[in-house]
DNA sequence: ATCGTTTGCGAAACTGTTTGCAGTGGAAAA
DNA sequence: TTTTCCACTGCAAACAGTTTCGCAAACGAT
């Protein structure tokens, strides 16, 4: 094992002290140029670089955020992941990644995870089955900023950061309306998840108030599995719906695997309509129409927040972002 | 900012030393047990995470990974990243992810970063674009074990991970010959990637061997647009192909846009085969058949290669993983 | 009473970097 | 000659944890 190059490696080959060598590599006017150019060649030809713990010992301050999610590779997590990634490097931060798969277990193994690292904030994704999210809540009382996204709580003073979903599920429904649809089948998700029942509450509010005339089935399906087997149940049946709204990408996979499957022609026969990012829906012919849910945006919304906390700022509250609709061919 | 908790606040608030903590703290039997308990109740009841920075100051070792690929969410690199974050976490290792956006300067900035951070070793999936990778070579003579993934150069005496190209496109163009296919449009990527290099020479030698009366049409296309362009074109033909190679998801994408704009039905008019890791194939319908390149299963074999170097196992060669034929209805 | 062993714990060194302070020379000013 | 000043450089402490070494005190055996 070679060891790594340190100040006191340069130093000692240069016969100077180490203070000399740490002032002459940060250009220090203090440091005769002479001298500094001799350490700084040397530095480059041994590939010197500073060791970042020994800097994050000294001065307490990590340059490296947490971010916990179910899974990487799902969905809408890769953007987000992908957006904070690169607002990160921007700003000079690193980004360590833990998933949990949705067990709580291992969430607090990432919660402990990080605290070891003693990361200068966490963005959290909580899974569906966390019901106690206090040893979360205690990050910010020693001073780790916490930003929940996607799937946040109710918990109020908390920093949380989603799609605006009541205003998303609301312009899906309105669409709906618009587009003339009278017996729409409305396919949500886990109806624990507070997600869900932001976008369920605000969709049929919506339909209560505006939508007379109009048959709505609501159902929850758990994944894209449960999707496929309900939208075959009612796309048999004899008064078939003329629209479907999916909440999600995972939720739009199952659907459609049963519309292709069952041959109903898009748009004619039925209409779609999903909330996504956009990827999903425009593989399909015709592209569905959807509601954008941007995992790029939410990144961003996420950084800034986390940057406000960084900074003192404390906001402890929910921002969202807007959502906005996006024509395809499917309605 | 309320400080930390550290051994020396424990020892203090305790009135015996940091050294007596620390041994309090891993139950050494040198403490006594009275001492034992105390401590390790003041310590839970303060939430007490050892300092991960000061331990990888001393030890010079850091337990943490870092992986360098071009987007996270792009294809197959989030199943990648989710399977060796998995095996990290179940080896107690940790992974810093930092995305290039294919350019090279940013590979070397995150290069860099992975040795302030003094990792214990890199993942890295080239991006096209970079021509020099002697900054890379380094590592290994500085013991960085380094893993070349996905996008591995030609050098020998690498640690390189990558599906067995050769094999999965001989695979697949095993498959069409057995399918009776006559008139084949292949579509592969970039054609400056070695990974195109090999799928495409893999699959046109065995054409020239077995495929005597098989019409192939070769074509590179550097994205899902291109790839759209160019069936399109193709398909509009007099003589039509009677099948479609795809090389990737990306090229599939663009592929099955135009196909299906087109109206050509699956498989009877025409087939199609792609490579993937499934979850894109399984979208459409009918599921397009596919030779399986698992981001999973890469992920599992580039984590073993790690740590066959960390423990000093000096490997320098590519290891690759086996494709197999997964049978859809598009053919 | 003396010696050896065990028990329980503390002091100090070590990791790499930064930084305030204290020199050390040499030259210029008095 | 002496004082002052300046340009340059080194010393040492601090960050948090681990580990080595060794010191006391207690206890039993001789």
């Amino acid at each position: 094992m070679r060891e790594a190059i340190t100040l006191k490696k340069i130093a000692e080959t240069l016969n100077i002290s180490i203070s000399t060598v740490s002032r002459a590599l940060k250009n220090h006017p203090d440091i005769s140029i002479k001298t500094r150019q001799k350490v700084n060649e040397l530095a480059t030809a041994l590939d010197y670089e500073p060791n970042a713990y020994a800097i994050q010992l000294r001065t307490n301050k990590s340059n490296i955020f947490g971010l916990i999610v179910p899974s990487v590779s799902l969905f809408f997590y890769d953007s987000f992941i992908s957006s904070v990634e690169e607002e990160c490097r921007k700003s000079g931060y690193s980004l360590i990644i833990l998933q949990t798969s949705d067990n709580p277990e291992t969430e607090l193994d990432s919660l402990r995870l990080c605290r070891q690292n003693r990361v200068s904030g966490i963005f959290i994704c909580l899974s569906p089955e966390t019901k106690n999210i206090e040893p979360f809540l205690k990050l910010p009382k020693q001073d780790i900023p916490l930003i929940f996204f996607d799937k946040v709580p109710d918990e109020e003073n908390t920093n949380r950061v989603s799609h605006a979903d009541a205003q998303a599920a609301r312009l899906a429904a309105e669409v709906l309306l618009e587009k003339n649809k009278k017996n729409i089948l409305a396919i949500f998700g886990n109806a624990d998840m507070s997600i869900t029942k932001r976008r369920l509450n605000s969709f049929s509010e919506f339909m209560h108030q505006k939508g007379a005339g109009i048959k709505v089935t609501y159902v929850n399906a758990n994944n894209a599995q449960e999707a496929n087997d309900c939208t075959k149940k009612y796309i048999s049946a004899k008064k078939k719906p003329d629209a479907i709204f999916c909440m999600s990408d995972e939720i739009l996979t199952g659907t459609m695997k049963a519309i292709q499957k069952a041959g109903i022609k898009i748009p004619q026969e039925m209409g779609i309509l999903t909330m996504s990012n956009g990827f999903i829906p425009g593989l399909y012919h015709p592209e569905v129409d959807f509601v954008e849910t941007s995992g790029f945006k939410l990144g961003k919304l996420a950084f800034t927040q986390m940057m406000a906390c960084v900074n003192g700022t404390k906001l402890n509250q929910e921002l969202t972002v807007d959502c906005t609709y996006i024509s395809g061919s499917s309605l």
